[in-house]
Parts: structure tokens; C-alpha cells; sequence
DNA sequence: ATTTAGATACCCATTTATGGGTATACGTGT
DNA sequence: ACACGTATACCCATAAATGGGTATCTAAAT
């Protein structure tokens, strides 16, 4: 009924890679189109236009760039994977990091084999794909505020923000005003002026309580 | 080793109030100390200081006050309760509604009799606990922005705002201008600038931006 | 009956923010 | 060599917000 799904893996464990190419092969609708060893190999193998994956598996440590620069890569570029983190971290704030940087799954090595196909089906699929012990951290983590809200899809592939902008959005939530962000900041007020109007555009908000709001429901602040 | 656990049940069918306590009754550890059919009877059973409960099991459909405004006012009066809510609601804006009012277990109707008891349990020892139909939704719910964060706990009102003050400061979260406010209050701009003065006065804050942090933390938006 | 809290509205003046430009300087990558 | 993004800074004008008052009306509480 459909083509088959085509997986690129990276991790800088060859043997892990094997690993999962043996049990991915035991699985007739997908196939292995590439792997990596490094977070550069995985940018440059995307940047060739012949080569193309459905999904990517993506380890986070690996050397030159690790999953998370991977990831602020592909979102810088525009490019948009079903992304499954493949990590043995269970740490409640990488995987919302994760989550932010838009990857659609995320298993732990523990259990990897029993999970990946179905990780794998599920994200080419368009769903998102949780191992237990991810599932169960992030339920944890749903406390009294600041639920998890089906925002625009991809709303990351928006304008991004400059290290400065960010700075100056952080101070503006802290309830500073220009002249006191220029004096932080050590910049002319007529500056901060600037990051605010570009602020204001970039983010499509009417005022600074919009890019307040803006700035929390991002994780910002 | 510890104590009985006290539970309120509030529902506006006496049948399945009933019901529940005859599930909760076949366990030794908890007890029903009292029940309610509609949103006022449960504000009022807890205003009266010789009633007390531990945990709180929440119906969402109720006559005179649903359950989100049992919520709201005990959040308001700074009344802090294990609120589990038991509802055939399955949508995920009002278990996430629900969430930020602060209760900490969401079960539905379909399945309650099978988790009741064990809710009960956790609330009742500070977890939280959702029935598998909404961990499930709250996990789909969980996109590439905005998870949950564990945050300051129980911050509620301190320097109580008034109805117009609250619905002033919704305004002013939404982007909207004095002049905006005016208009849809249907009340003088003037007006809407004295509740600003008040607004950050009470809530000593340094301007709008203030403003909208505030009602972000303190869950009125 | 009198106080109190809340909603409403205006006066004044000053400070900030917004919206439209333009412009220079620096570093990266093609 | 040149384009591009980023950080910096200024011009202009208008809109909005802030900070200090005072004041009236109503409903609820004492």
C-alpha cells in the first residue's frame, strides 16, 4: 500500500549502528539509505540531494556536532525530519530540549530493540513515538502549568531570533524597559529600540506584553 | 502506617456517586467523608472547617458551578486540594484546563472503577495520576513546544484583585491596548488606566509586561 | 445609618513604546 | 570581491503607558 520507509542512523557507536541495521532488516517496509558516525557527516549527507531519508535516528553524543546542533541545523535550514533521538539519557529537561528542537520521537538505548521499528513506523507516519521510560518522565512532568499545547505545527521553522534578540526579549520579560535594557547592555537606547522592533516583526506580536508571552510560551524564560 | 485517607466525592449523579463508594469501600485505607451533587454543595461542605478530606474526586458537568469554577475558587480563597477529576471529557483542552487550575488526577468515566482506588492513592500522597486514555491524549499533546515544567507550587493570589481587575488583566495578556480594552468593556479609557494603576500597585509590578508574567505564573491566563 | 469596597471617570504631566526610515561596521561564506 | 546576516545607532513622529491626584455612584457589610 505504501513505499517503503527510508532510515538514515547516526550514532558514533558502529557497533550500535549494526545493531540497529540488524533489527531494522528484519522489518520488510524499511530500509537503511544511510548512516553516520558524526553529527557533521549527518548535515553533509542531508545537504547532498540525492541522497533522502524518511527518518533519521539521531544519537545526541556524538563528536564535531552533537543532536542537539544537528537539530538547530536542520531548523535554521528549514529542513524538516521526522527526527527519533536514540539516547541513553532519560533526563527530563534533554528530552523537552528535544521536543524543542521538534524531534518526533525518542527512545532510550535500554529498550531500543523492542521499540525502533515501531518508533519508526510511527514518526514516518507522521505520529510521535515515546519508549516507556520517556513516556513515563514526561507525564511526570506535567505539573499544574505550562501543558504542553499543540501550537502551530513547526513553529520553529519561523524567523529565528539573534543571540542579542534573545537577550533583549529575556530582559524585557524581567519587566526592564529600554533605557534600563541599554544601560545592561551597555548599547545605546535608540538600539534596544531596534531589537524591539524586529522583535515585534519577527515574532508577529502586537506589544511587548505579546513578546512576554511569546517569550513563555516558548520556553524563553 | 499512616492514617486513613479521607475522601470527598462530587457528582450531580447520585448514582454514580454510589458507585464509587461502594468501589472505595472495598479498600480498608480509604473512607468517603462526604459528598456533593453540585459545584456549590462541594464549596460549601469545605468552607464548613469541621469537614475535612483529603483528596477531592471532581465531576466537570455539575448544576450552579461546574468544576472549573470549584477550581477557580479554591485557588482563589488559597484552599489547596488533591483534586482528582473524574469526567467522560476526554478532550485535551480541559484535562490541560484542568491542569493549570491545579488538579493533579484525571480519570474517565469509562474506566474509573479499575483506577479509582489506585488514584486515590496517589493523589492522596502527593503523585499525580492520569487514567491510560489520558496519558495517552497528553502525550499526543506534547508537540515540539511548550512542555511542562515543574514550577512554583501553589503561587495563588495574594493581594486579592477584584472581577473587572481580573478581566483587565486577561485583556492586557491578549495584546490589547488601553484603548482596545475600553472598547470591548464598553467602559471609558480612563477607566481602564485606573485599573492598570491598581493592577500594578497590587501586584507590585514594574508595567504591563509585569502584568502579563503575573497572570501567567498565577494561572489566570 | 455609616462605613467600606468596587466600578466608574476625569484632571494633570512625564516617560515609554511603537512604526517608519536610513546607515555604518564587522565577519562569514561564496 | 561581494553578498548576507548581525550588531550597532540615529532621524522623525505618534501612540500608549505610567504616576499622581480627585470624585461619584452603588451595593454590601457593620
Amino acid at each position: 500500500m505504501k513505499d517503503k520507509i527510508y532510515v538514515h542512523v547516526a550514532d558514533d557507536h558502529k557497533i550500535l549502528i549494526e545493531g540497529i541495521i540488524a533489527v531494522i532488516n528484519t522489518d520488510k517496509e524499511i530500509e537503511i539509505s544511510g548512516y553516520s558516525l558524526t553529527g557533521k557527516e549527518v548535515v553533509d549527507w542531508f545537504d547532498n540531494k540525492n541522497n533522502k531519508a524518511d527518518v533519521l535516528i539521531l544519537d545526541i553524543t556524538m563528536p564535531v556536532l552533537d543532536g542537539f546542533e544537528v537539530l538547530k541545523h536542520f531548523n535554521k535550514k528549514g529542513i524538516f525530519l521526522n527526527v527519533i533521538i536514540l539516547s541513553s539519557y532519560d533526563d527530563i529537561k534533554i528530552v523537552q530540549e528535544m521536543l524543542k528542537l521538534g524531534c518526533k520521537g525518542y527512545i532510550t538505548k535500554n529498550n531500543a530493540g523492542e521499540h525502533i521499528v515501531d518508533a519508526v513506523k510511527a514518526v514516518a507516519n507522521g505520529e510521535q513515538y515515546f519508549s516507556n521510560d520517556i513516556k513515563n518522565i514526561l507525564l511526570k512532568s506535567i505539573t499544574s502549568k505550562n501543558i504542553a499545547v499543540g501550537d502551530t505545527p513547526n513553529s520553529f521553522l519561523i524567523d529565528t531570533l539573534t543571540e542579542r534578540e534573545i537577550e533583549v526579549l529575556k530582559l524585557i520579560t524581567k519587566e526592564f524597559s529600554s533605557t534600563e535594557i541599554a544601560d545592561v547592555l551597555n548599547i545605546a537606547i535608540s538600539t534596544v529600540e531596534t531589537y524591539r522592533k524586529k522583535l515585534l516583526k519577527k515574532l508577529n506580536v502586537k506589544n511587548s506584553v505579546g513578546l512576554a508571552m511569546y517569550a513563555v510560551k516558548n520556553n524563553i524564560v
